[in-house]
DNA sequence: ATGCATCGCGCG
DNA sequence: AAAGCGCGCGATGCAT
């Protein structure tokens, strides 16, 4: 492939800021530059390779010299790139060929969680620190010409400090990884979607008076049913107990008035229609997510079209991630909501929107050699029905007959995978179960489940951890429980005889753990080769596990665990995780393709949102689906299906 | 006041 | 212990 841009300008803008109301720390970056107030004292450039002086252009001439540069032929480096390339392509109307940034490389190069600023990385490598001088310029519209000099040569050492840390960076940096970070900014920097600020504005006003209505009729205050312990003495004064639970992390009693609490839906669904009815108000009122959003939406459409904040590499898995500061997430918005149906395309253009179908039970079946289950994808089959016909005595089960237990079974499948066991599941299942007193796991109920002693004793020597997802209330009695829990170990033990293959995968992965990430041994497992500390994928990334050592945990029982945060690493997680980072690596193959003709505006992890003209959407549809599903050389045999759509609106794309 | 941890819930 | 996993955000409670 040829080079899209003859050479590379390093960047770093200094602009305007104020740390009372004019800051990054409180508003977005899409915020921040879109303001009147915005502001650019200079920036520094360089001719990145070159011994060209790096140059500070001030205020007043950064119009002049961002026209005098063929950007169509020019790349643009810079760390946190987002916030630079913005400022051209927003203020200055200069759209560079290419993006680099040594803030994406680093996330997937050193990790997410060890830290990858500017300062740190200058740090970590050993090159002069970052300067200060920025400081002087809190609060100030204009400088003085010492302040500006001060800031010019602050500003020139973080061009010199980016264009050090890219050099490292970018030794056997896969191209395919660079176009990836350069499309990530681009959904950002260049912004196509729109946001139907009517459609925003009608729901915002509906659910409002709504609201409204309720609290007045009710004569209660907001906070009175937001609040935990405010509402429990609203509860109290009713004459009704406040529903109480132990919590799973501090063992401690808590109010149980969650959405989700089996007590709060007996209140919801119960007799008492006044207590009911506050408890429906209590969910309304507390529901403020879906508002925030809206609202937030709302104003970014005032200032223009909706830049996409998505954070490369932003997972362990090499996912993208929310960008930090954002305030809105592109990838947990309610399917069905009008938040969805807000996004649209510009006029004249559909989303298409595709998505891989069950792209990770395909992938982790293809590396455990699970073949029964490749065959059934082969065969256009549908594993969760099937699994959900063996999970609920339903023979001939399908999506069309039992939508939310299918549903319910392809969580169960895919929980499978990992390492899901019985307790579980069993207290999955059980959410939503009404009213009773809770039930205490002990030796008999562990009997009562066909569990021979040995096991009975594992299970009371990890007790406090089972009773606690077992203490769930239900209405059912203890026969019923342990009717529901024998089930749920049914499913677990079917689940983990017919997918043998996947056990023996388990297997191999806690082997590895031991010889390989900690051992030192390199290991070649398909595409997968693994080493001290890390596993390389077929894509030349890698997933990290630094500083790997085996602890005790406070049992004393042995458990590995990596990184600043020791999180644990076992058999069913690496399964999830490398099934994930090649998940992602099919998808993003499509990706790259897919915007060699039409630009990808986002993607949902197994998703992928392109824009398309009217005139071309039905031939466009399959193309895309089509460059989604070829088969990837590094998984022979893998079967691949994609689903997809095309609609103005995102949220009316996929059906 | 502000930061930090936890919970609950949204997505995959 | 074969323990589902990967995320971000708002609300809340507790510590500083």
């Amino acid at each position: 492939m040829t080079k899209p841009f003859d050479k590379i300008v390093t960047i770093d803008f200094e602009t305007r800021w104020d740390s009372k109301d004019y800051t990054l720390s409180k508003m977005t970056t899409e915020e921040y530059i879109r303001d009147t107030r915005f502001k650019a004292f200079g920036a520094c450039v360089h001719e990145f390779g070159t011994d060209s002086p790096t140059n500070w252009v001030g205020g007043e001439g950064l119009r002049e010299y961002f026209s005098g540069v063929n950007w169509g032929r020019t790349a643009v480096l810079a760390h946190n790139a987002q916030f630079d390339v913005s400022i051209m392509e927003w203020v200055y109307g200069a759209r560079p060929a290419f993006i680099f940034d040594t803030l994406s490389m680093g996330r997937a190069l050193r990790g997410v969680e060890v830290g990858n600023s500017l300062a740190k990385l200058a740090s970590d490598f050993g090159l002069p620190a970052k300067g200060q001088a920025v400081h002087s310029t809190n609060g100030l519209a204009v400088i003085t010409e010492d302040i500006e000099a001060a800031l010019a040569d602050y500003c020139a050492h973080d061009v010199y400090l980016c264009e050090e840390i890219f050099k490292r960076f970018s030794e056997g940096y896969p191209t395919s990884e660079l176009r990836l970070i350069d499309m990530t900014l681009k959904m950002y920097t260049r912004p196509q979607l729109e946001l139907d600020s009517k459609m925003l504005i009608k729901a915002l006003t509906e659910e409002g008076e709504l609201r409204e209505g309720l609290l007045q009729r009710l004569g209660i205050q907001e906070a009175e049913l937001a609040s935990n312990p405010k509402f429990a003495d609203v509860l109290q004064k009713l004459g009704v107990t406040p529903p109480t639970k132990v919590s799973k992390t501090t063992g401690k009693e808590t109010l149980a008035l969650a959405k989700n609490d089996a007590l709060f839906q007996a209140l919801l669904n119960g007799e008492r229609e006044d207590v009911a009815l506050l408890c429906e108000a209590r969910l309304k009122v507390k529901s403020t997510t879906e508002r925030t959003r809206a609202q937030r939406f709302l104003d970014i459409s005032q200032r223009g079209k909706l830049p996409v904040p998505l954070s490369y590499y932003g997972a362990l898995s090499g996912r993208w991630t929310a960008a930090k500061g954002s305030a809105i997430n592109m990838q947990n918005l309610k399917r069905g909501s009008f938040l969805r149906k807000a996004i649209m395309a510009p006029e004249g253009y559909q989303l298409v929107v595709g998505d891989l179908s069950q792209i990770e039970p395909r992938v982790l079946a293809w590396l455990s050699d699970y073949h029964e289950m490749l065959d059934i994808f082969r065969a256009d089959g549908d594993p969760y029905a099937a699994f959900g016909a063996q999970m609920f005595n339903i023979p001939g089960l399908t999506k069309v007959s039992h939508p939310d237990l299918r549903q319910s079974a392809k969580s169960a499948l895919l929980g499978c995978g990992y390492g899901l066991g019985w307790a579980s599941f069993a207290s999955q299942l059980l959410v939503g179960f009404l009213g009773a007193p809770p039930v205490r796991y002990d030796k008999a109920f562990a009997k009562a489940l066909g569990v021979d002693q040995a096991y009975a004793q594992k299970f009371i020597d990890w007790e406090d951890n089972v009773v606690k997802m077992l203490e769930i209330p239900h209405t059912c009695t203890q026969q019923e429980l342990l009717t529901h829990c024998l089930a749920a170990k049914r499913i677990i033990d079917i689940y983990r005889a017919t997918a043998h293959p996947v056990a023996t995968f388990w297997d191999m992965c806690s082997q590895l753990i031991e010889d390989s990430l900690y051992g030192g041994r390199v290991y070649e497992y398909k595409c997968l080769t693994f080493s001290k500390e890390r596993i390389e994928l077929p894509n030349g990334m890698s997933l990290l596990y630094p500083d790997l050592k085996r602890t005790k945990d406070d049992k004393g029982r042995s458990q590995w665990v990596y990184g600043p945060k020791a999180t644990k690493l076992y058999a069913g997680k690496l399964t999830n995780n490398v099934t994930q980072a090649v998940a992602r690596i099919v998808m993003t193959d499509g990706m790259l393709r897919v915007s060699k003709k039409y630009p990808v505006v986002g993607t949902v992890h197994d998703e992928q949102i392109v824009l398309v003209p009217d005139a071309e959407v039905s031939e466009a549809k399959p193309w895309v689906l089509g460059q989604m599903t070829l088969e990837p050389k590094y998984l022979p045999g893998i079967p691949l299906a994609a689903d997809g759509g095309a609609h103005r609106r995102y949220g009316e794309a996929k059906q």
